[in-house]
DNA sequence: AACTATTTATAAGA
DNA sequence: TTCTTATAAATAGTT
């Protein structure tokens, strides 16, 4: 839009695209910005750069919650499914890994960083908008360490309380042909404990 | 932009709002196609107008495409998979913890949004490590719940392991009077898992 | 919707 | 990247 109208195909020189890549989407995203300020809007924005990069933009809330709403208008269901049965393959955790990498860097850049007042209000607020990215990821992750392990737990659980129904249902048997009296009253172990070691189901 | 410069703050006037709004829009559209074609990159954006109507531009594909990949990059820390894997206190957490953060989230938008630049470098670092802490202190809370529930399965793996060794000593005592064997070879379940139903300690 | 006077965005060069 | 600057585009206010 200076020094020369510009053609509406994409730009071959990669370098010439890389630098028109980064003005352009600043431009984008602060019309953005401005089209929702002005307007009262809800905005989303999300930019997938040639190579994999993702930047993106929500104005009024998150963009979890933007993709709510935009589902809701769309559809009433949707193939959630679909995403929440394919696991990441190593592509895509690598690209995640990459970008968590980046987001630390730059927080890195930041803390010990070369410049008091060489960042802008716009690169300070980036920062603490990937800081907190950053931490929701590393909880996160632990997170799903420890709902694996509480799951592992049940499953243990679910077979420990089988494994008790059989040899009950063995002492019943025995006690039923010998007529012994097979539990003792000073059992030393509470037998039935919170929704009921016997209780099943 | 033009006759007169434009102040960042919503337009009070309901007509030059939704004139501007229009105009804006097509403009906003215009150069997330552009930046598109341009650079290669795959551009989602939403637009909700303040009386809730959308208008949508998915470059390179569907919307829905996009929010799939989009989910597989942030993935990894959805709530959602709080409450599905563990439906029960979970999910009580989970919405104090979505409260805080879109409490955190407004702080955020007003210390920056609202001090338009009159916010020292000082000042955004004091917001950057509260904020840093405020987070950390969520996540703490999130995580001792968690932690006391796998205290929790683990004292109870360990009452069912008692009461399975009461048990089985029984049968073995009930099959030493009656000579019975206690158990049959096609036991149903699996009477030795993981670190041993019977192998205590 | 059109029409401009201006402001903004940005392509090219450094 | 970042800055500068000439110019193309976008658009605020008006008709």
């Amino acid at each position: 839009m200076a020094r020369g109208k510009v053609q509406l195909k994409r730009i071959e020189n990669p370098v010439h695209r890389q630098v028109t890549f980064c003005k352009r989407r600043a431009g984008l995203l602060k019309k953005a910005k401005e089209l929702s300020v002005l307007c009262d809007a809800e905005i989303g924005l999300v930019i997938f750069s040639a190579h994999g990069k993702l930047y993106e933009l929500a104005t009024k809330g998150t963009m979890q919650g933007l993709i709510e709403r935009y589902m809701k208008f769309t559809r009433g269901a949707q193939p959630e499914a679909v995403t929440e049965t394919h696991p990441l393959d190593a592509k895509e955790e690598t690209n995640v890994l990459k970008q968590e990498i980046a987001t630390l860097q730059m927080g890195i850049r930041y803390l010990f960083g070369g410049g008091n007042g060489t960042m802008t209000i716009d690169e300070l607020q980036a920062v603490e908008k990937n800081l907190e990215i950053w931490i929701y990821h590393i909880r996160s992750m632990k997170m799903n360490i420890m709902l694996q392990e509480i799951q592992a737990l049940r499953d243990k659980e679910g077979t420990l309380k089988a494994a008790n129904k059989y040899l009950h249902d063995k002492i019943v048997e025995n006690a039923t042909v010998t007529n012994f009296a097979p539990f003792a009253t000073d059992t030393p172990y509470p037998l039935i404990i919170h929704d009921g070691v016997f209780q099943l189901y």
